[in-house]
DNA sequence: ATGGTGGCACCGCCA
């Protein structure tokens, strides 16, 4: 049966929980997680994702930032909350799907953007952003036996030349500079990760998940960066049947400037 | 060319 995931930096879940609606209502996916949800827990709107057809919602929510979700139309179990360098930021949530008889830990992720000077020793928020990938490594897609793993979310690093509009121009600017491009690389390659967008769409195509909100006319510029990903363990890639960027979101009322990405399997 | 826009919470911080 064919299974879709769903990733999607929503910028506010309160304020487009519109556009998250019509996403769900348009794309049935099965399962959808949410990163930039900046909501608290006791105030993350659960009834609309009740009533738009997913009953198991796992929340990772605190005021004003960061903040992740993972909204499911299967059951799931053994939630974590992982708190990457200690900081206290919600920006990890995983789970274990139950979908037929497969089983599937599903790692939702929000990794610091990394602020605008990219050198950790002028740059705290850069520090952190190395600091986080560099726990990123210890993440396993074969972690434990008889169950598969998909890794969703914002990484905040287009770590490939065409994931970016120009190579050359963006090779100091933070989300893909060397040495973030090359740790998320390593943890690709270290944690035994299929990066499915590519896998379904390689080089030299462009693919962006994201558009700057400061540009005139984003559409016409199309200076974007693949900063929203989908990954998941070897046993999975053999099933993959599509993966889908809706470019079109960007352009929706009121949008987030990353749009949806999706995979579908058949499993 | 070193701004530009957007959200949240509070009058600045983060992206």
């Amino acid at each position: 049966m064919p299974f879709t995931i769903a990733t999607w930096n929503i910028n506010s879940v309160r304020l487009r929980l519109p556009i998250v609606q019509r996403l769900l209502a348009e794309e049935a996916p099965d399962v959808l997680c949410l990163q930039e949800t900046k909501c608290p827990n006791e105030l993350f709107p659960l009834e609309a994702f009740h009533a738009a057809g997913f009953p198991h919602v796992a929340i990772h929510g605190q005021k004003g930032y960061h903040g992740v979700a993972t909204i499911s139309r299967h059951p799931f179990e053994r939630e974590e909350r992982r708190d990457f360098c200690q900081m206290g930021d919600a920006r990890h949530l995983a789970l274990t799907l139950r979908v037929g008889e497969r089983r599937i830990r599903v790692h939702n992720l929000y990794v610091p953007a990394g602020g605008d000077e990219p050198d950790p020793l002028v740059n705290p928020k850069f520090d952190h952003k190395l600091r986080f990938l560099a726990e990123m490594r210890r993440m396993r897609a074969q972690e434990e036996a008889g169950v598969s793993s998909i890794l969703v979310g914002d990484l905040n690093v287009a770590p490939l030349e065409h994931d970016v509009w120009s190579h050359k121009q963006l090779l100091k600017i933070v989300s893909h500079t060397p040495v973030e491009t090359e740790e998320m690389l390593a943890i690709i390659r270290d944690g035994g990760w299929r990066d499915l967008l590519r896998r379904h769409i390689p080089e030299p195509a462009k693919l962006y998940t994201w558009w700057s909100y400061r540009a005139k006319d984003w559409d016409a510029a199309d200076k974007g960066r693949r900063l929203d990903h989908i990954w998941s363990s070897p046993d999975l890639e053999p099933h993959l049947s599509d993966v889908r960027i809706l470019r079109a979101a960007r352009g929706w009322t009121q949008p987030s400037d990353h749009v949806p990405v999706l995979a579908t399997l058949d499993v």
